[in-house]
DNA sequence: AGCGCCGATACCGTTGAAGTAACCGGGCCT
DNA sequence: AGGCCCGGTTACTTCAACGGTATCGGCGCT
């Protein structure tokens, strides 16, 4: 069952989503890994197989997903499903402590849009005097 | 000049202020490289030199230290202002910039009181189910 | 003369996260 | 028989962060 609780199935996940061309690349925070804030953002919205989390996440490679969700499945950030069908399916969800960390997310969104073109203006203007 | 605007100077860093036995070296939270939060946490009440600095933050060796505020002093986050005295004399202080990441600190602290016993919890059990 | 203070820098080694490429097993479809 | 799909795994390599040790330059002190 990958129905939600009025029967709707989440939409799917934009592949864009994660612009590679954003400074957030640049951005001074960091939730856990790499990746572990992008898979809390995908996971928002309701449990998410495998392969949808890969759809938005083009740039990571399945090794570095699955270590990635094993890692937050270990700390109790999310929780891993396997259901015996044909073919495969697994899906992860987050858990309330996983969920917890989402107003920090939000925070550091917040702050990056306020802020981060300045850093990235200082950041510029140094290169320029020192190259 | 080191004088706050009340004449008074700030007191000294408490060398046990990161105690390195901290479940905080588990949070899944970090802005900027490892010890950027530390520094901003350190300059908060004014600003401080080097060897101040290395005070509180023991475990960080001097070149470490000094890429790392050279790192913030580039984004913006934080001014070198050296003195030509004897012996010389350098201050660090946070930019209006760098303040701004003070509450997002506040929060990941908060955080971690609130949420890292549970994170940490779910870790050990984690390897004693699988070790 | 020699030592220490301050604020570093140079050189080098280690570590761990991340990336690349290839492969797997089971069932299904053609 | 061959290929596809799904959800990975394995082995190998790369790269930046981090850390350790040693050293410097200018000055004052003894």
């Amino acid at each position: 069952m990958t129905d939600l609780t009025d029967g709707t199935l989440p939409p799917p996940l934009d592949p864009d989503m994660f612009d590679p061309a954003c400074p957030s690349s640049v951005m001074p925070f960091r939730v856990g890994d790499k990746w572990t804030g992008m898979v809390i953002r995908c996971l928002q919205g309701g449990p998410r197989r495998f392969t949808e989390l890969r759809a938005p996440l083009r740039s990571v490679t399945p090794k570095v997903l699955s270590e990635t969700l094993r890692a937050m499945e270990r700390d109790g950030l999310l929780t891993r499903t396997a259901y015996d069908e044909n073919p495969p399916r697994v899906e992860y969800a987050l858990t309330p402590l996983g969920r917890t960390l989402i107003p920090l997310l939000d925070a550091a969104r917040t702050w990056s849009e306020r802020h981060l073109p300045r850093l990235v203006a200082a950041r510029r203007a140094h290169e320029r005097d020192a190259p």
